[in-house]
DNA sequence: GCGCTAAAGCAAAGAGTTTGCGTTAGACTG
DNA sequence: CAGTCTAACGCAAACTCTTTGCTTTAGCGC
């Protein structure tokens, strides 16, 4: 992969990159959000704020770009045997990620930032294990409903319920919403 | 309806609650987003900074108290004369209101807020309009769903696609999301 | 009217942000 | 493999925003 001309990819941007993220992820786990600013984060990465500032613009974009990093898709989602078992196991699992008090306050990053390409980027990361989910189902031969689809009548449901309602949505709830989206 | 014990609602601090919203929502015709700052605000009300921080803590509050007044429901959806046509009328015009750049910029604030509570306030009173068309097809004796399948499965897939899918989601899709939901 | 106090104003101190300029690392060239 | 070029970093000063203690004011209840 050559780098694109005119920035620069590797040495010294790529660890300064890396220290600030670390201090971001670090500093997360030991503090409130409100506490958080860009001055102590660069302490903490052991780079001038004018660095932060430059690369990132505000707080806000950088907390956005951790966030997005925090998102992408590691394993792939565990193969039970079964379209409805594989993607009720998800969907409870993701309920549970982002229902949680810091994967709450990392789509709220999200959404804050400015730039719309880091929501999208998380829901193409979402989109990747459903899909991996869904192609499993295939080789199957099982019927299946596609991604979009699935997005539609899982996955935003599942993200509007937890910022938009006021009770806390249960596992249970979750897997109806597969059984529905299964049935026709 | 007697003021709560410890709280002034009248006089002076409506007026100021009048001014500081009213410079708000000038402001936000006229400049950016990222041009926004209590300092300005506050000017623009005629009045001192320290007043807009101390009763909203932070711009962000601020935005968000202005953005679920304008989210508050004023007139009652129309009557088309069917269930159907109520419903698609009502999602076209959500999508068209929340996907539009201030409608955008108003969601963002109000999930990027601390408080939940306008999150929360701002769908009950898209459920409010929900409940009046199904009421009414309730009174005309039509069939159904109840207002949190409305929500999943029209409400929710709007929000999500406007902030995390790419492509500007059409008034077709989301009549679509209509028929489906009155398919079963 | 009169007193009481929540809320506004004022101003100074503190914190965060922006910016110009010099320096440095590391990519590219010959 | 040394030399050149420049994106990105560090530093520091100027600037803006935020916080806070204290004073003043408006208007509700008696």
């Amino acid at each position: 992969m050559s780098p694109i001309q005119g920035t620069r990819t590797g040495g010294r941007s790529a660890r300064v990159q890396q220290a600030v993220h670390d201090a971001v992820r670090e500093l997360q786990s030991e503090r409130s959000r409100a506490e958080l600013s860009v001055p102590l984060v660069a302490q903490r990465a052991g780079v001038t704020p004018s660095t932060v500032y430059r690369r990132w613009g505000t707080l806000q974009e950088l907390l956005a770009d951790v966030a997005r990093e925090r998102m992408r898709p590691d394993d792939p989602p565990d193969d039970t045997g079964a379209l409805e078992t594989d993607l009720k196991a998800w969907a409870r699992q993701y309920l549970e990620e982002i229902s949680s008090s810091p994967g709450r306050e990392y789509v709220r990053d999200l959404v804050a930032s400015d730039g719309e390409e880091n929501s999208e980027q998380c829901n193409r990361y979402c989109q990747v294990k459903i899909r991996a989910i869904l192609d499993r189902a295939a080789e199957r031969g099982e019927p299946h409903p596609d991604a979009d689809t699935v997005t539609d009548r899982v996955t935003a449901p599942i993200v509007f319920r937890v910022f938009f309602s006021s009770g806390d949505p249960t596992p249970e709830w979750a897997e109806s919403l597969v059984d529905q989206v299964l049935a026709d």
